[in-house]
DNA sequence: ATCGGTGCAAAGGGTTTGCAGGGTA
DNA sequence: TACCCTGCAAACCCTTTGCACCGAT
C-alpha cells in the first residue's frame, strides 16, 4: 500500500526481535514488555504493539489468536498447530498437522486453512500439578 | 460458589435463549442483541452479557473463541469443531472430530481438550462471492 | 539537521460493574 | 411487597492514536 520508509535500528525494536528469536515459541505483548524490560527498562506497550505490527507488514512475524488473545510467532515456520498450557498461560507450537480435514465440511463450505489448539498442561506445568 | 437464587423469567431472557435456540450456530454477543432487538427493542448489552454468563453458569451454553472474538453455543451438543467465514465473519458447527491428535505432543505436554477451526467460505458467501 | 521512533497520556472498542427504577413471583 | 432484573452510564482492560521530544542516519 504505502512505501515502506527505511526502517530505523533502535535498542528497542532490536531488543524485541531478540525475545521473538530466543523465545522458541509465541509471545503476547505483555509477554513481550516484560521480556524485553530487562534489556530496555523505559520500554513503552505501545512501542511493542507499534513494533510487533510493524514486523507483521514486514512479513517476518505472524499474528495467532489462542485462547482468546493475540500472540506472535515467526512467519518463517512451515505448518504447524499450537500448545496451550491453562495453567501458565503460555502458547508453544507443535510440528505436524492432523491431515485430512475436507471430510468435515458440509456441502457448501469452502476452506481456505486450519487451526488447531491443543489445551492442556506444558511440561513445566504437569511435573508439579497446581491446585 | 454462590448458592444460586432462582431465576426468574423475563421478555429478555426468554428472547436471548430462542434466539440461541433457533440460530444453529454461535453466536456472538453483539449479534445476539441484534437479533433479540426485533423483539425487545430496548435490550441493553449489560443484559446480554449477564444473561449469557448466567446462561454458562447454569450449564446450557458454553462459550468458545473463535476468530479472536467470543460467542456461545448450547453446552448439550457433542464433541464438534467449528467452521469461521472469513467472509461474513458467521461460525458455524461442524459435526465429527478430527480423530487421533496426541501423536502431535511432544513428550511432556498432557492433553486436556482441542479445539479446531476451520476457515474459509460458508455456503451463502461462496456462492456469490465477495470482491 | 532531518524526520522516523519513543514514551506518555488520551482515545477507542468490547466487556463488566454500580445504581436506581421497573417488573416478576 | 420483596427483591431480582434491567437499562444507563461509568469503569475496566487491552489496543491504538496524537503529540512533543529523542535519536539514528
Amino acid at each position: 500500500m504505502k512505501p515502506q520508509n527505511p526502517r530505523r535500528n533502535t535498542r528497542q525494536r532490536e531488543a524485541i526481535r531478540d525475545v521473538l528469536l530466543s523465545a522458541n515459541r509465541p509471545l503476547a505483548p505483555q509477554e513481550v514488555v516484560g521480556l524485553v524490560r530487562s534489556t530496555v527498562p523505559s520500554l513503552g506497550i505501545a512501542t511493542v504493539y507499534r513494533t510487533l505490527k510493524e514486523y507483521v507488514e514486514d512479513g517476518w512475524l505472524v499474528p495467532i489468536t489462542v485462547a482468546g488473545s493475540i500472540r506472535y510467532e515467526l512467519a518463517q515456520m512451515e505448518h504447524h498447530h499450537h500448545f496451550y498450557c491453562r495453567s501458565c498461560d503460555k502458547t508453544y507450537s507443535l510440528p505436524g498437522c492432523t491431515g485430512e480435514l475436507s471430510r468435515l465440511l458440509p456441502s457448501g463450505f469452502v476452506m481456505s486453512s486450519h487451526d488447531l489448539t491443543i489445551n492442556g498442561l506444558c511440561p513445566s506445568c504437569s511435573e508439579a500439578p497446581s491446585g
